[in-house]
DNA sequence: AAGTGGTCTAGACCACGGC
DNA sequence: CCGTGGTCTAGACCACTTC
């Protein structure tokens, strides 16, 4: 029997979603040792290569570190889907609060640019959200969604002042979201948006828009965010 | 026989290299059909899961795609190794000029903060070498690379004014670069940049720091890049 | 139908880490 | 030393694509 256990799925494939259960469930935590190679194989009935491409994969995605001569252990918190590394989001991860506001939260239309980046007929609704994110004193970041308004009845009026929008989506709309293009680059903040992140006028801001692809690969959200400078640093690991 | 050949590396590595030397040369193009598996497998007197092994690790770093049924072909031309996508840039690759002048190359000591990001002894001298890169009429970006001058003998006096620094340490000293991590910004153009940018001091730029690793995980260079902002933006497909 | 990649087995030895 | 991951073999059947 070749490929499919007793569903319809490969079966190195059951051991991770298995492996990332455990992980989300929070019977594993970061730092713990996951199951070695062989007694992965022994528990599942499977032989030592299948469980190591199990194994394998997992380490792809950055969800297991393997160590030889060690063991296999759940990598360490991964950096969070669409965003940065600010000091700010640092000190959150820690302990001190970060939260956000949203200061629009609406339906809109006539967007033919947006809706062109999302690959939706000009003239469709929209649905706007702009969110300040901020500490306790002061705001670092601007981010504006926009999704289309048929795929998510209701949306515009659940709260997002705290908790993350992509959360959300993929909690009560089943949206899995895989992937998304960025285009970063710096420009002076303008008017509006430098009276909201309290910044002079002219002063440098990263700006990062995004589109944000479902597993069918299909845009679902175009973001575009503005970072104070002095603040955000985007970290890139980038291959050949 | 386990794990080595002929010489030190693993089989599969061996294959790999074999392949990129191919490609490399020239010989195979983007869109050519790589040898499928049981090919390599019997080429280089290899287990299939071998072949496999090494054709997976291609795909994994984009060098191949593999197509089901199909057969494993060159991927297409990559974003080139370290840069933006620059309107200048683009407009370049299409025909118009656009050449680097190199503003110093020599040897320098005591950068104890360079050092340490290159993993070296504090006091070890660096080879500097700082171009501005531009057009017929304008600068664009200005880049500093730094590297170990033991590594390098003779790098610092080489014409570096045309043709890439990267495929001539690929030529020259044998170096394979492999990854880099990255750290974007935005800052304001301060007294020297703005004067080699032509732009006004304080106006916004991208500013891009990057260590670059050879194929044993050895920081080989320390690259810091200011770049226009408005002919800047960095494209980045990330997933997850 | 022939060839390709995808999954899988049941073993093996090696190199390394921690005790 | 023992257990770990890393590499490897010589086969197998399946699912898919191309012709």
């Amino acid at each position: 029997m070749p490929s499919n256990g007793h569903n319809g799925l490969p079966a190195y494939q059951r051991i991770q979603t298995a492996i990332r259960h455990r992980i989300t469930n929070g019977e594993l935590k970061p730092g713990d040792s996951v199951a070695s190679e062989r007694e992965l194989a022994r528990l599942h009935s499977v032989s030592l290569m299948t469980a190591r491409h199990a194994l394998a994969g997992l380490e792809q995605e950055g969800v297991v570190e393997r160590r030889r001569g060690a063991g296999t252990f759940v990598a360490p918190p991964r950096i969070h889907f669409n965003k940065l590394m600010s000091y700010t989001e640092q000190m959150a991860s820690r302990g001190l609060s970060a939260a956000s506001k949203v200061i629009t939260s609406k339906e809109i239309e006539g967007e033919d640019e947006i809706a062109a980046r999302l690959m939706i007929p000009a003239t469709s609704k929209l649905i706007k959200v702009e969110r300040l994110r901020h500490t306790s004193d002061e705001p670092f970041a601007l981010e504006t969604c926009y999704l289309p308004a048929d795929k998510f009845p209701g949306l515009a009026s659940e709260p997002l002042g705290r908790g993350s929008l992509f959360s959300t989506l993929e909690r009560d709309y089943e949206v899995q979201l895989t992937y998304a293009d960025e285009e970063v680059d710096a420009t002076a903040a303008e008017n509006r948006v430098a009276q909201l992140l309290q910044v002079p006028r002219g002063a440098p801001v990263m700006r990062i828009r995004q589109v944000i692809y479902s597993s069918n690969a299909k845009p679902i959200i175009y973001v575009v965010g503005f970072y104070r400078a002095e603040r955000h640093s985007l970290f890139i690991r980038r291959f050949r």
